[in-house]
DNA sequence: GTTAGACACGAACACTGTTCTATATACGAA
DNA sequence: TTCGTATATAGAACAGTGTTCGTGTCTAAC
């Protein structure tokens, strides 16, 4: 090797390098990594930031992969929800006590939902049938059966239960998403509120702007635990 | 022009059609045609088919054109919530037909949503602050408040029936979605639901399979009427 | 050793919302 | 009528999304 040729090689790009991925692992991605790796995601970026890119990152795979495990985004979406409902734990029903049950289980799955940002809005785009849906609708028929609702009027109930359940969650998100971005952070901040809804004109808004004290009330999930009451002590009558 | 040039002449493409659209219109586009346009295509093809491209094709316009005239797309969704939303006629207010008449204003802000499939999704992703949706809040809030409702109460339930009248409008819309597609129209099919829930294993879903029957239950807008039911009475009573 | 199937990747596609720049046009003033 | 300016719109392009298809690699079964 002459100097030129020394140079030329000192010169030389490296080889690639020879630490590429693999094109297959040796122990393989499950559906329940994608779940659970979704549901990170989702509790520190919420749902919208929820992308199958963002996921194959955060798995360390590429995008296309993840169609090996899930169908597609909606049954992606789908599972999430399914796994959510798997964490929530039944009562035995217990006829003392069911409206405290019932509440306590539609809490659960509120809390649940808050845990990830956003992730109710899944459970409201798809059709609930998979069975760890229709397990926790069960497990609230068993508590309403026990205290002595009719089956459809429970039946009905845990409808309008599962979607109150899921929108209060979204809305709150919303919200939250709001007070993040910072472009309208007076929307949610409530004496900011309540001031621009007194200050509403009171010919066209006569009670708003009377009541905005009371209507901008309440605090934690206030609201929720009146809506829950309402459907609660409704249905008890029915 | 010697030959060779008489020869490339012959060949040369056409100039441009004449018929191009004129950069400028006389007439320009109003941001109500963008709204009425907007709802047209929701109607006729659901919300999800709403694109900025689908919109300013029907407009006759480009894409960026819009831009002009809505700030994004979020402004968009929040001006076809308020076109809506102007379009619920609140009745007077009167003490002895306070229940009917709440019921009535949920109802029909119900068939507004469905008139448009999917648009209630809009309802959700926004925080309601604007004119026309405190609008209808003040009408709901009158009809409760000369109904002798406590203005927190009444503020408080006003909450949750739009939270379900925008959520129960959206699952309706994911059914109908899901019947169109017909990859699982069986879960629209009230008899095979019906069946399938039936045939559930008793042992992990006794009562689900023993009353199937009640659980699938009711015709038209029963589950919505049930449900404002139980709001409107239980707010009555506190 | 061979083969088939499962897993994963890369490239690319069709599509989305949006920005920025350019330009044609309408309109008003002179 | 002409000219200048403002306005409405288009075009190009960007960054991003979900997904498909073809291919490479690995493993288990035979």
């Amino acid at each position: 090797m002459n100097p030129r040729e020394r140079r030329a090689a000192r010169h030389q790009l490296p080889p690639p390098e020879a630490d590429a991925k693999p094109r297959r692992r040796k122990v393989p991605i499950t559906v329940e990594q994608v779940v659970d790796t979704a549901l990170g995601v989702i509790a520190a970026e919420g749902y919208e930031s929820l992308t199958m890119r963002r996921l194959a990152a955060a798995l360390d795979t590429g995008p296309a992969s993840l169609y090996a495990h899930v169908v597609n985004k909606a049954d992606l979406d789908e599972l999430l929800i399914a796994r959510l409902c798997a964490g929530i734990r039944l009562p035995d029903p217990d006829p003392a006590a069911w409206r405290e049950q019932i509440r306590s289980v539609c809490a659960d799955l509120r809390d649940q939902f808050l845990k990830y940002p956003g992730v109710s809005r899944a459970a409201l785009a798809m059709v609930p049938t998979d069975l760890e849906t229709v397990r926790v609708s069960e497990g609230m028929l068993a508590i309403l059966l026990a205290g002595g609702v009719a089956p459809r009027a429970a039946g009905w109930a845990i409808d309008a239960m599962l979607l109150y359940v899921a929108a209060y969650c979204l809305e709150i998100s919303v919200m939250e998403q709001r007070r993040v971005d910072d472009d309208a952070a007076w929307v949610v901040d409530p004496d900011e509120l309540r001031r621009r809804l007194a200050a509403l004109p009171v010919a066209t808004f006569p009670h708003t702007a009377r009541y905005a004290a009371e209507l901008t009330s309440g605090a934690g999930h206030d609201r929720f635990d009146f809506t829950l009451g309402l459907l609660v002590d409704g249905v008890a009558s029915r």
